[in-house]
DNA sequence: TAATAGATTTAGATTTATTCTAACTTTTAC
DNA sequence: GTAAAAGTTAGAATAAATCTAAATCTATTA
C-alpha cells in the first residue's frame, strides 16, 4: 500500500460517481503532482485484481472504477452517460436456469434515461 | 449500396462466427485488394446505424460484426473468447420490473465456458 | 549505518482500435 | 456531357491502455 495506491484509492472512496482513469489521474495529480498515468492504471489494476476496487466496461469510451465491490448492475443514461448502480440479486440464477450451462458471471448495462435528463425533456 | 459495402455484407453473411472491423477487412481485401479500413468502418458503421448488422462490444478487445440483427444476447467464452447467440425474451421486460423506469434496451454479455473449450478441461 | 535486493514509480514511447482529413473516383441528376 | 453529391482511399490523428527502462523508494540484512 503505497502512498499512491492509498491516494488512488481516496479518491474512489470519496467520489459520488464513478471515474474513468483520466478523472482519476486529474484529481490525483492535484495533490501529488509527480503521479504517472501508468501508476494510476497499475494500481487500478492491481486493486481491481485484489477486489478492493470495482471495473466498469462502457461501451464507446473509456472504463469506470468504483469503490463499491459488492455485487451489482449499471444504468446508464443515453443522453448524458452518467452510470448508476442497481441490485438484481435474482438475475445470476435466473440466467444460470437459462442458459443451462455454468456460467462465471456477467456484465449489464441497462440504457435508459436518468432522473435529472428526464425533467429537462 | 456500393460494391464494397456489398461485399462486407456478404463476408458477415456467410461468416459463421462474429468477425471484427480487421478481420472484415481481411477478408474483404482477398476479394477487393484496393478496399481501405476506413471503408471497412465507415460501412460497418452505416450498416449497424440503418439496422442491417449488429455491433457487439466486446470488454477489452475490439468490437464484433454480425447479420443477426434479431434481438438476442451474447455468451462468451472466458478460455478462447469466442462469441455465442442466446436468446432471452423474457429479460427486457423483467428487467423494465425491475429498474421501475422505462429503459430503451440494455446489454448483456454471460462469461461462460464454451463446449469446445469444456472438453479440453 | 551502509549495502543491497525487490518492488514501485516515473516519463515517455508504443500499441491497438477507431476516426478524421483531404484528395481522388464514381455515381447521379440535370 | 458536365456539375454536384456521395463514396472511397491512404495516411495522419486520436484516445485508451500498456510497455519499457531508468530512477526511486522500502525493507532487510550485515
Amino acid at each position: 500500500m503505497t502512498k499512491q495506491r492509498e491516494l488512488i484509492l481516496q479518491i474512489l472512496t470519496h467520489s459520488d460517481r464513478h471515474l474513468t482513469a483520466d478523472e482519476v489521474f486529474f484529481l490525483a495529480k492535484l495533490q501529488m503532482p509527480s503521479i504517472a498515468m501508468a501508476t494510476v492504471y497499475n494500481n487500478l489494476n492491481a486493486m481491481t485484481d485484489a477486489g478492493m476496487i470495482n471495473r466498469v466496461h462502457v461501451d464507446g469510451s473509456a472504463d469506470c472504477f468504483e469503490k463499491d465491490t459488492d455485487p451489482h448492475d449499471h444504468l446508464r443514461c443515453t443522453t448524458c452517460g452518467k452510470l448508476a448502480n442497481v441490485s438484481l440479486p435474482w438475475l445470476k440464477d435466473r440466467l444460470h436456469q437459462a442458459v443451462g450451462t455454468d456460467i462465471s458471471g456477467y456484465d449489464l448495462t441497462v440504457h435508459y434515461i436518468c432522473p435529472e435528463c428526464r425533467k429537462k425533456i
